[in-house]
DNA sequence: CGTCAAGGCCAA
DNA sequence: TTGGCCTTGACG
């Protein structure tokens, strides 16, 4: 019998058994390994009979693969890793990661051996993941997660206590796995900053140069700069020709459907520079067979071949950890909440503003009506970007501010509209349990930045159907669209919550300025356009139904 | 040449 | 279908 010594007594992130060793990804056990593995390989769909939140331990992981494998995926085992030629042995593009793991792990021990607690003798697994009691996916006991991750009331039971912390605890891995990006990378990157003087207007009408580009990064840093995965999914789907598709597509699951379409779909979206991969997609779309597609779309598809478009979009999201530097800046400098709050929207928005100028669909609109489209949508985009990078382990559960005010990460997303922090943290949660992925987050996106109100546009209705055929090739749902749109009716409330201030709470308001001045000018542009306009503005935003959510009551304190 | 994460095999 | 054990093969 052989042992692994270094994962001896470590339990199974998923199931809670011994592990074996790493597996796609993460330390897991046998039987999980094997179970991802069959999944992935003979493109198995389960759909839960319940409501996609079982519990996985060793005794019942058998019940329910539809959440088994959701929370493979949740926790961080990778479909990437599974080999599409079935090639055996050799090394995989994770071994320097695990090498790395392996050190820290080694590290931690080592530290927890010189530190440890009495009465407590807590094995490698719990400095690496959450304990079993926060665990967030799966849960069936009468602990609603969100309580821990966003309660205020809460702070001593976060798990998550540091950002080496969070960004181990990062359910893809990113963090360990990505050499490119760490914290100590962009915290030592230079200060983002932008001339007070320009207006959202002005950065919307410089078409040619980017100002933010140019006043604020070095040539060797790009806003938009994509992490690589680990193992690169694009690599993968070209290097394995689309003609092995038809022996998956013969099992009674799919039905031939229409081809995937081609890459100017995509392309249009994004920006017209990231052109690497282009031509080889437009390759592989071109001879892709009848592709298949699942009648009853689950909540996971496992499929490789879906996903050039959505790859195509993807190139051009944020990077995840922005909005932890954006935190990390802020944080130090303000002594109010709500000033941290705007200060860290002020940093995103110019972030989104460029962001939203790269993209083809969007600068075909007038320069006012990328204003008003912009100011629509802003928040949304703001709080998905923090929603992701939540559910990414790029933040902490709280962060304390100069003052010494322990300020929550949902606090911080919704602008200060506290009374929706809990339905905000739910929505985490939900998104996390069901495997939110980075095609999810490029949807949510897109999605968001082409509001459905502002669909009088015809650019922005055409923006939104693309986007939709794309991502419902790979994972949309109507789950996922009804979070979406419940995330949504969030941010409109946030809007209409920070405008409220200007009167409920001058005292606040007035601290905001002028280190916030673009997203005071949105909030105040949208809100004098709703006194003269019948385009949507804060007084159209609808009111976000009773039943869902805590009455609408502002706490300005 | 040992290690160890891939894939494969097969009894339950 | 599951999961424990076996085989493979690139890499250090």
């Amino acid at each position: 019998m052989v042992l692994r010594p270094n994962h001896e007594g470590e339990s199974c992130p998923v199931c809670g058994d011994r592990v074996s060793g790493y597996h796609y990804g993460l330390l897991t056990c046998e039987s999980c390994k094997g179970f991802f593995k069959r999944t992935v390989q003979n493109k198995k769909q389960y759909q839960c009979s319940t409501d996609a939140n079982c519990q996985v331990d060793r005794t019942c992981r058998k019940r329910c693969p539809s959440c088994r494998f959701q929370k493979c995926i949740t926790m961080g085992m990778k479909m990437e890793a599974v080999r599409a030629d079935r090639m055996r042995g050799g090394r995989n593009k994770f071994g320097s990661f695990y090498k790395r793991d392996r050190a820290h792990r080694m590290q931690r021990n080592a530290m927890r051996v010189t530190t440890v607690l009495p009465g407590g003798t807590p094995g490698p697994q719990s400095s690496f993941y959450p304990p079993p009691e926060h665990q967030v996916s799966s849960s069936t006991t009468d602990q609603t997660p969100q309580n821990i991750y966003f309660d205020q009331t809460k702070v001593k039971t976060e798990f998550i206590k540091t950002e080496y912390d969070a960004h181990l605890q990062s359910p893809t891995l990113s963090s360990s796995t990505n050499q490119q990006l760490s914290v100590s990378d962009f915290i030592m990157r230079p200060t983002y900053s932008i001339d007070p003087q320009e207006s959202i207007a002005a950065l919307l009408g410089n078409t040619n140069e980017d100002p933010l580009l140019r006043h604020s990064f070095p040539s060797t840093y790009q806003i938009s700069e994509v992490k690589q995965e680990p193992f690169d999914y694009t690599e993968h789907f070209i290097h394995h020709p689309i003609h092995e598709y038809p022996i998956y597509a013969t099992t009674t699951n799919y039905v031939p459907m229409m081809p995937m379409p081609t890459v100017s779909t995509a392309q249009s979206l994004v920006t017209s520079t990231s052109s690497t991969n282009s031509g080889r997609i437009t390759d592989t779309s071109s001879t892709s067979p009848l592709l298949p597609l699942c009648p009853t779309p689950t909540e996971t598809t496992v499929d490789h071949f879906y996903n050039s478009t959505m790859a195509e979009m993807c190139k051009e999201l944020p990077d995840g950890g922005m909005i932890a530097k954006f935190m990390a800046d802020a944080r130090s400098s303000k002594h109010d909440s709500h000033a941290f709050a705007v200060q860290v929207a002020e940093e995103n928005l110019k972030l989104i503003v460029a962001w939203a100028k790269k993209n083809n669909l969007f600068t075909k609109l007038t320069l006012d009506d990328q204003m008003n489209l912009l100011q629509t949508s802003w928040a949304t985009v703001h709080i998905v970007d923090i929603t992701n990078a939540m559910i990414n382990g790029h933040l902490s559960s709280h962060y304390k501010i100069a003052n010494g005010e322990e300020v929550s990460a949902g606090f911080i997303a919704l602008l200060g509209n506290s009374p929706f922090v809990p339905a905000w943290g739910d929505l985490v949660v939900r998104l996390q349990n069901m495997g939110f992925n980075k095609f999810d987050y490029c949807a949510f996106r897109l999605m968001a930045l082409f509001d459905q109100s502002m669909e009088n546009y015809q650019v922005v209705s055409e923006a939104r159907s693309r986007v939709l055929q794309a991502w419902s090739e790979v994972r949309c749902t109507p789950r996922f669209l009804d979070l979406f749109e419940q995330l949504r009716q969030i941010s409109y409330d946030s809007i209409r919550y920070l405008w409220s201030l200007s009167s409920s709470c001058p005292r606040i308001w007035e601290q905001l300025n002028p280190s916030t001045s673009l997203v005071l000018e949105m909030i105040k542009t949208s809100a004098s356009r709703a006194t003269v306009s019948t385009t949507t503005s804060i007084a159209q935003i609808p009111v976000i139904h009773q039943t869902a959510y805590a009455p609408v009551v502002y706490m300005t304190t």
